[in-house]
DNA sequence: CAATAAATAATTTGATCATATTCTGTGCGA
DNA sequence: TCGCACAGAATATGATCAAATTATTTATTG
């Protein structure tokens, strides 16, 4: 009956929260097969979790296209056409340069020390064959420029493209080993630290480019 | 084939979607003032359903941005800074433009015909000082023109964005009476009459332009 | 009789609600 | 000022019902 376990604030989310970042997670790294249906009580068993945080976190990520709600009121993971990558390709190509472009005119010392630390860690996982912590880490380190911007509407809306792409980075990730990820992080890192903005514009989409053209050869 | 009549709804959406839809349109019609509160029961009363349905939609709202979700676990009409304002206005001068350039590529005499009825009604608003039914069709005249483009993933980005200054129109409205509203839905029709998706995409631009500098003017 | 289609039953899954619990902020009293 | 109780609100569970898919059976036809 009474629980005394009180939860004090200090890091308590909810567990909607908990379920969505769990779940978008999961869509983000390629642990779902594109198509794959998705149910409500699979989720909640599988994440040990009551049916509604599980509904809600799905809510969530239908509206932001992670998942998709068909007319049967089935959830499954969508299946990224050629011609979707195009689109997400597009909207990429103008809103991570300019994120970027904003980064680098207020990114501090402290901050580049942090994404040249992210970075090798990168560089590690890619040695090492780590396909499932290149996938996190390669996220990570654009997600946290994004947040170097501080425009929360367009980081939202770059943030957001990931998750359409992120179920076919499954396949990209069998060819991490034979292949040979030259990232323009690099390129990216030495202008943030000249304080050229629209040098390290171009060097992310240059990457941006380059990442959009794996995931098309993967699923082409 | 089978399956006579049991689904005795064909349009029978699930609550949540009505609630969602219902609460969307007062987000984006302005019938909310920034910052304003939203409680869950406060919804559910007024929109005369259950709690967990306009619970759903509130985080389809929040992951779109149009609602935030606070750390109090409380939820609010976001208020929309200049910056955000920047934000969002440099999004639409990237999108609009291409998704009515792909539009223009592919339209029908039909499209076109359903477009001007759409927006004679919308002048004729206009013309009464019919302020909320002016911000629907204006809406839906760009609405129907992102659906046209064919393009899902950059239809859903435009679509969102306009959820972000919705609330901001509650101002713009006022002013409706004593502006002279001059929209570029005639040039852009032409454009799209000639097959000019240059033409049309520049014409929209301009209407994007010009709507976007009229909610500045509003909020500043 | 075999093959296919139709109808029906069984099972899974989704939708909604009522209820119990937890959280957050606030006001009261020491 | 601090602590505690209280009210309003959000959270979460499980029960219940409806809908859809799958499996099974029955009917029909060549």
């Amino acid at each position: 009956m009474m629980n005394l376990n009180t939860n004090l604030s200090a890091g308590a989310l909810p567990v909607h929260e908990i379920v969505y970042q769990d779940l978008r997670a999961l869509i983000l790294f390629g642990e779902f097969i594109p198509g794959e249906a998705v149910t409500i009580q699979g989720l909640a068993t599988r994440l040990s979790a009551g049916l509604t945080p599980v509904r809600e976190a799905i809510r969530r990520l239908t509206a932001e296209g992670a998942l998709s709600f068909n007319d049967n009121r089935r959830v499954c993971v969508p299946t990224l056409s050629l011609k979707d990558l195009e689109d997400v390709s597009f909207a990429r190509q103008f809103l991570e340069p300019k994120l970027i472009f904003m980064a680098a005119q207020q990114v501090t010392a402290q901050d580049i020390a942090a994404l040249i630390t992210l970075d090798s860690a990168l560089d590690q996982a890619i040695f090492r064959g780590d396909a499932p912590m290149y996938l996190r880490l390669n996220y990570q380190f654009h997600h946290q420029l994004y947040q170097l911007a501080r425009a929360p509407i367009l980081s939202a809306l770059t943030d957001g493209l990931w998750l359409r792409f992120g179920p076919s980075l499954r396949i990209v990730c069998g060819r991490l080993g034979t292949l040979h990820l030259v990232d323009q992080h690099k390129e990216t890192l030495l202008a943030l630290k000249a304080g050229d903005p629209q040098a390290a514009s171009d060097a992310i989409l240059q990457d941006v480019l380059q990442g959009m053209e794996q995931i098309r050869l993967g699923i082409a």
